[in-house]
DNA sequence: TTTATTAACGGAAACGTTTGAAAAACTATG
DNA sequence: CATAGTTTTTCAAACGTTTCCGTTAATAAA
């Protein structure tokens, strides 16, 4: 690899004058500065991205802390997405990507911020699914920069989809198409969760619908079985709702089974509705009536609050911003 | 940060002491070792992964190479399971993973060889959907160790999955359950394509089964809007296949709102059989027989092989390791 | 001409490690 | 007790940058 010393020599000026050149300072003539330049583009150079770290304490390294309790990992069409805009952001900016966990090094396990601490990364992104996990805490009190999605922390930038008036828009949707009978088949408890569940709440107040405590089972997000046991449980009684709201659009295709498996159908018998808006749930046939998150610009935003954060280190304002999404209206629910 | 100085003025020896007692080396008397060790401990000290790298030209990171023409990234499922299990084998290695790509740095525009360079990462592992780019090419040349996924190259280590074989053994099938009119709707040309039809091709021999051209369209992997078309042109003519193999389960999903809206059902009217074993393709009703790549297996083997090239330079050897699926017999072929 | 000002460049230390060679401290041997 | 051998420790250079400060040269002002 070619080394500043080398164009210094070749140059015939120093190291130093090379270094200040290929980063625009100000105290290098235009016209060495150009040859510097010229001759380093020629000799193929590019910066040794260790050495500067050493000196400069910034790696352009992002951590990505991702704790999925489920083992689902990037498997999550969600954080897959998210992560994928972060990422193409974050890459714009000249950050690079890294993935960090707690992990052993040396014989002594590392925490998860020790881990950033041995990786020197710049900032790191929390997307996990659980909140309350030491790991994070640790994180949340270190002095690097952060930014949490979907979850957030007294004096640190989140970023977090609008599941409550998201849940409103699903709920005003059900109502306009004449659903009184509701049934929420909720997530598992988290920020997320209460949200959703707010939002809930919230709508049903404003249409008068009643909201019963039987059907606001607890099941749990990316989890079709459950989902099938309590859909299935929820038809089984002699009053039933006309239409049921699953915790996420991969949980609803264990509704759907259910439905299927009881002899009824969508949404001639029941209606469905989902959340997340993930590809599949637009090739089902019906499609799936739901709503989308908006994980481009959840995950280019994070990038660009974190970015921010590293580069302005005076900034001690933290934000909270929440990311619209779209209504998807599919034909799983039935007009009464 | 703790550092190796600190430790060494507190305990009165010199850094180079440390540092050996801390790296194992045998030339530090046992009941120093032990001290520094300890004390090291005490003072919360990790070694700073710039400068061991700048001096050691060891990052202990593999670079992610990852082309993905569809734009679908990380969506891809069988890439995020692949690269989730790979993620896994390396951090117990103690390597972290970075996402690498072609990027600007500095102005200068950086080819993903160069990036790699730039981060000094140990060792690359490519998957991707195109292996004509030029970025694979650079790569594939330069002396940084490399492992494919799902193809091969001269003189480089390939992990790839059994396409040949899977696709036999759901032809296998198909004609044990007495299908002889069988299409396939191809993927796009690639390395993974002609193994598939490869074994489309022997697998119809030995069974006496006639290979029509008209049957074997091409469509593209992950893409339901061409599967859909084909799928509806197949089934459109008066001579019609009973089976029809998919270029994989997503693409399936097309193909089956397709046949629904022909007003005919799976498998009673047609058969249908899909590839890769994702999580929704077990989810349908009825479940999607289908041929599940065995992604845990695949990515810990890239992960491990590509650990051992580091690790062993010397290693001229390279491999071609060929990973089995698993057959899944779902509902969706009709036993003739 | 002298002095002050500015612009352009170089010297050198520093970041935190690793590592081979040299030195020092022991141990054993004759 | 000297010598050789062995074990333990330290020295010092090196990895490739960045950056503060000093130096030189050129220009402007007096």
């Amino acid at each position: 690899m070619v080394s500043l010393k080398d164009i210094s020599v070749r140059c015939g000026v120093s190291v130093a004058t090379v270094s200040k050149a290929l980063n625009g300072h100000k105290d290098v003539s235009e016209a060495t500065r150009e040859r510097l330049v010229r001759t380093a583009r020629e000799m193929g150079y590019f910066p040794n991205a260790q050495a500067r770290a050493l000196k400069t304490n910034r790696t352009y390294n992002l951590g990505v802390m991702f704790l999925d309790e489920a083992g689902r990992g990037l498997t999550h069409e969600f954080f897959a997405k998210v992560l994928n805009s972060f990422k193409t952001e974050a890459e714009l900016a000249g950050y690079d990507i890294t993935f960090i966990s707690n992990k052993d090094i040396g014989g002594r396990r590392m925490s998860t911020y020790e881990h950033c601490k041995y990786r020197s990364v710049d900032g790191i992104v929390i997307a996990c699914t659980d909140f309350t996990a030491p790991d994070v805490f640790e994180v949340i009190n270190g002095d690097i920069p952060v930014v949490t999605i979907d979850h957030i922390f007294d004096c640190r930038t989140a970023v977090v989809s609008n599941n409550e008036s998201g849940m409103e828009k699903l709920l005003n949707y059900a109502a306009d198409c004449g659903h009184t009978k509701i049934a929420y088949i909720q997530g598992k408890r988290s920020a997320v969760a209460e949200k959703r569940l707010a939002g809930f709440y919230k709508a049903c107040v404003n249409r008068g619908i009643e909201v019963r405590s039987e059907w606001l089972p607890v099941g749990d997000y990316c989890n079709p079985d459950i989902t099938y046991q309590l859909t299935k449980k929820l038809l089984k009684g002699k009053d039933v709702p006309t239409c049921i709201f699953m915790p996420d659009d991969y949980a609803a295709i264990g509704g759907l089974n259910a439905i299927k498996d009881l002899g009824l159908s969508v949404p001639e018998d029941v209606s469905i509705i989902g959340y997340d808006g993930i590809a599949y749930s637009q090739l089902l046939n019906p499609r799936l009536t739901t709503y989308s998150q908006d994980t481009p610009v959840i995950g280019a935003t994070a990038a660009k609050q974190l970015i921010s954060l590293i580069e302005n280190p005076q900034t001690t304002f933290t934000e909270v911003i929440t990311v619209d999404g779209q209504f998807l209206e599919g034909g799983s629910v039935k007009k009464l």
